[in-house]
DNA sequence: CGGGTATATACGGTGAGGCGTATATTTAAA
DNA sequence: TTTAAATATACGCCTCACCGTATATACCCG
């Protein structure tokens, strides 16, 4: 099935996915720990929303060892990036969004040097 | 409360008020029975997706006589506008939107003369 | 192979929100 | 003042999607 608006505005309608799509629109990648660390969530509700995304094709992954990065997915069509990017423009204005960039930047150990593959 | 992201998002995934909020845009400004007779649905269901979207203050009305027409909130902040601009450039391909718009154009007795106002 | 870390998924519980029906309210017209 | 039309709301039902816990899977390293 191809991506309608009802079912895009159905995923961003959860704050986790929301703001998992924020960082990651911001970020390029992430694995799923960052992501836990960012948003302060546990670990299985942020994968399984990350494969809610997944598969509705909003995001892809690929596995880097034991990390699985996670992406915007370059086929999203135009129209639905469109609203993602204003998305992100307001969000980021949104006290929570700022707060899980600001974490993310202060997350220890990132496995960062991993990420330029 | 200010309008959210998510919140909009949530207002947006529900069939009704997508499809709705499409044929406001286009047209400007419509009242409950035409959109009754657009979208093919019962009145009661009509009106309660209406007044959810008032309350959040997506859209407005006013009282002329026995009808009530509603439109996009004229003060709804430019970044949701833009947001629905996007949804209706892409909505206006899907299906059900276009069946609505042919509906519309159809609708026998349209109280539109009173529009004007 | 065995232990540890990262991630994914299965499962039952629960609450939010959508639905149709019935009814209330408002206005116009008779 | 009764009737009818347009719209709004109240109510109970029911589905769906989210949640946390527990567990499975995948990979790395020793």
């Amino acid at each position: 099935m191809t991506l309608s608006c009802k079912e895009l505005f159905r995923l961003l309608s959860d704050e986790t996915r929301l703001r998992s799509l924020v960082l990651l629109y911001r970020e390029g990648e992430l694995c799923v720990c960052e992501l836990v660390y960012a948003l302060g969530e546990i670990q299985p509700k942020i994968s399984r929303h990350l494969a809610i995304l997944r598969d509705q094709q909003i995001v892809s992954d690929r596995r880097v060892g034991q990390w699985v990065y996670y992406r915007i997915d370059p086929e999203l069509p135009d129209w639905a990036h469109e609203i993602l990017r204003s998305t992100v423009a307001r969000a980021a204005n949104e006290t929570r969004c700022l707060q899980d960039i600001d974490a993310l930047r202060h997350m220890p150990d990132r496995p960062d040097a991993v990420r330029c593959a």
